[in-house]
DNA sequence: AGCCCTAATTAGAACTATTCTAAATTGGGA
DNA sequence: TCCCAATTTAGAATAGTTCTAATTAGGGCT
């Protein structure tokens, strides 16, 4: 692998110039690294606040288009949970998330090896499933 | 069972004063009756503009008030998906949502019997799964 | 049946996450 | 360096939903 890194995601180091065919621009580097920094999927406006910390001139609307952009290209994941402000998450993975309403803390969960989701849910027969969204509520077990 | 029905869901004919421990208004009654027969999943707007017809005078905050009430007493089901609005639906049987691309309908899919969350998911053991949302987007084989 | 009182309904304003608009800026390539 | 399309920006607009405050409805009492 070169500098440039046309191809897919990215992962670790510096950001290149672009990442997924998409150009990294000073605010798309700056909202992607706090993505891929932070793994507590914030909100829209959290990223915000924490692009302002380094680059205070950052608008608020350029963090929309930075996640609708990074989104787009598919190195990021927008999240939703019911009718709350959407998330946004670095991990490529495929996960589902879990909200602990004891800590607030959102988890990723992954699936099992193996596991198809055709075992668990009454399909037809040649159904193709292009987008799949599961998040669960409830409570860990507290850690010792 | 007699005619008050103070009970749990309410199950063809006629929409008892009392279900599920909520009172129903005559726009209560009107919106449930909708979300009854029509099990196409209809947003507040929609039940809204059905409501209209049989009661002009009704209004929509009246409707949002209906509907959280009947989510409130587990009567009917607020859906998401993504960040569209809100969808109803008073299909109490565990399911999740299929909507498919090329019809536009959102389908019902209900679990296979004996499937458990825990066989697809990396769930650490001891987790208390109090709420569970799993949306489904794609294509249905075409029926002949 | 009439009264009372609380709950429910209503119209409209307010709210909030997000998207749009139009002008200013940036920066990669000729 | 210059140019130009892409990007950023501030602020307005939008849309679904919730809130406010006034009105209405209707179940339970006498
Ligand atoms: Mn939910
Ligand atoms: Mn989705
Ligand atoms: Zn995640
Ligand atoms: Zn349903």
């Amino acid at each position: 692998m070169v500098s440039s890194d046309q191809g897919g995601e990215h992962t670790g180091g510096e950001i290149p110039a672009v990442v997924g065919g998409l150009r990294m621009t000073k605010q798309r580097r700056a909202v992607y690294q706090i993505l891929l920094d932070d793994r507590d999927h914030p909100t829209a406006t959290d990223v915000f606040r924490r692009v302002e910390k380094t680059m205070p001139s950052t608008s608020l609307a350029t963090v929309y288009n930075c996640l609708e952009a990074l989104v787009e290209h598919g190195l990021v994941n927008q999240v939703n949970f019911d009718r709350e402000p959407s998330r946004f998450c670095s991990n490529l993975k495929e996960h589902v998330h879990f909200h602990d309403e004891s800590t607030g803390v959102i988890h990723d969960i992954s699936f099992k090896k193996g596991a198809k989701l055709e075992d668990l849910l009454s399909l037809p027969k040649g159904t193709t499933v292009k987008d799949l969204e599961l998040t669960l509520r409830g409570v860990l077990p507290k850690k010792k």
